[in-house]
DNA sequence: ATGAAAGCGCTAACAT
DNA sequence: ATGTTAGCGCTTTCAT
């Protein structure tokens, strides 16, 4: 049934070579005359010859192939990223396999046997929101894979980490709600077992401090990442009868969510309520009005998370050195503030 | 630097066993006797032995990899498709890799060649909006790897297809908006060069004629596929001065864009201006007022293509007898109509 | 400059 | 029930 594929030896025996002579000529080494070099060339074009790099990866006991493991590929973060590490990888001739958890521990650890079997060069994760333990990583530190996480971390795992600097980014985004006269200022934070919830909330807290503002937790309100947690958030406000100056929420979709509750209630943004995003999504400038965010820059730690992994897997950084970089968040001011 | 993994021959060796009776008690081989097998199993374990899938997909020529290339995997709708394609390959111990275009045929055939060497079993693809020719599919046929085409399609490459009818679409949306009385009915289209934004855009035309109302090519507004496109559409009627009742869009994105621009003219949606969109974006609910728009099931598109390439794949249908699998859309009437 | 031999991990076919 | 052999495509090392 699987048609077989044209091999160095098919050339070979069309020119009448051996197939290590085939081999070296196609690789360009030195050993072999010009002439059969091109004829080699010539030949393999002909054939429509691939090569195997199964079998290459199979001799090597390593694949040209860094895995990806992401929460999911529809958020717009994520794709970014994705698209970031595929920019850096494809110029080494590396190819990535990029799997989604959904959010789940146990999906996470069959992606990571999977991609294990695949021999994957290396390994660039953002856990999933119910990652318990760091034991999965073991077996992936254990075969000297190289590994780096990016946004959401697992403290105790040893490896190289992309992360942005969330709590500056709450701390910015809050002094510019509070440069802007604004005082009871609500936050709709994530879950809080993840660090990038944890490190935004604790920003616009200190923020507030700092600013001689009191916290109030009534206006504090605790839900996940998606539109449905800011609708439900801004609900319980109303609930409260306890509507805020302005709203800071964990992320931009959670901001989409408010708006459409805010608007429900006859308020305007940001006359009667001002409200400001994280992560720069790409709707949160097509919305009415334009969500004021802080942008994260997912391209950049895409292609930064890759330029560590591939020094690693090419030997030029000691994989033992675990290198931590921190991209610094940038206010991108809009009408919503 | 790349430590050894652990191999059936270090189990075989560790129990005094050869290395082939480990590898058949692995597969549970009717050959092997309980003892071996719990034996080799428990040892199996102790060690963390985890099978080399390249070494086996070297060993049969072709890897159980699925390869999966889309325009961008950021977009909603693709995103939803590579979730169904991941559901079903999974439950058949398939794993997937995704490439993306980025719309652009040179990266298709790249990401082609690259998916070649890699053994896959089978590839999945929507084709970029830039594919000019199907030269690039004519290796993973000769290769007899199956194909299939989903939502966009290259029609000269004869492989199985999962499409949404994109006309009838068109035409149910087209007629709801008719039915609700309204009478000048823009089209905001895509790139004439996608069968999917010709089938919508001749749904459209033809279901106007159905109804005694004679086509504007005026307010039949040419675009891409962004919100960027919808403002410049909208753009392009008040520059006219010619505000239809109601517009049609190609895609929810568009609609999004067109939304904006309404808003920033003043316009109230659905009593100015009615507007329905295509695709269910996961947006689309979210905006106000939600959207009117036509459900695709691209969830259901990617679980069928998985299913029609593994029967494929797995010799349970002959791969020259191309199947045609057309997903009916669904009206899905919201407040913006 | 070219050829020969060996081996990566696994499995199918055959032998004991 | 277990062992032996051989080979998938490629590269590395050594021989000619």
């Amino acid at each position: 049934m699987i048609k077989k594929q044209i091999t160095v030896k098919d050339i070979a025996k069309k020119l009448n070579l051996h197939h290590t002579t085939v081999s070296k000529a196609l690789r360009n080494h030195p050993d072999i005359s010009n002439n059969t070099k091109e004829l080699v060339l010539r030949t393999a074009k002909e054939l429509d010859y691939r090569p195997n790099i199964i079998a290459k990866s199979f001799k090597n006991c390593r694949s040209n192939t860094i895995g990806v493991i992401v929460p999911s590929i529809g958020n717009d973060f994520f794709a970014s990223v994705i698209s970031g590490i595929e920019e850096v990888a494809y110029q080494k001739d590396f190819s990535i396999i990029v799997c989604q958890s959904n959010e789940d521990f146990n999906r996470e650890i069959i992606n990571i046997n999977s991609l294990i079997s695949n021999l994957i060069a290396g390994l660039i994760v953002c856990i999933s929101q119910t990652t318990q333990n760091g034991d999965h990583f073991k077996a992936v530190k254990k075969r000297n894979i190289p590994l780096v996480f990016f946004d959401r971390v697992f403290e105790k795992v040893k490896a190289s980490r992309v992360v942005v600097d969330d709590y500056t980014g709450a701390c910015i985004a809050t002094e510019h709600l509070i440069s802007r006269g604004y005082r009871k200022i609500a936050h709709f934070a994530g879950p809080m077992e993840i660090s990038v919830s944890r490190n935004r909330c604790q920003g616009y807290i200190d923020t507030l401090i700092k600013h001689g503002i009191p916290i109030d937790k009534n206006i504090i309100i605790y839900g996940g990442f998606q539109e449905e947690d800011g609708i439900r958030a801004f609900q319980k406000l109303i609930e409260q009868k306890n509507i805020p100056d302005a709203i800071f929420t964990v992320n931009d979709l959670v901001a989409i969510g408010a708006y459409l509750e805010i608007e429900k209630n006859g308020l305007r943004i940001p006359d009667d309520i001002a409200i400001a995003g994280f992560g720069n999504n790409k709707l949160s400038s097509f919305i009415n009005p334009p969500l004021t965010t802080v942008k994260q820059s997912p391209y950049d730690i895409g292609k930064l998370s890759a330029e560590i992994i591939l020094e690693q897997i090419l030997g030029k950084s000691d994989p033992e050195q675990i290198r931590q970089e921190i991209i610094t968040p940038e206010l991108i001011i809009r009408k919503s503030t």
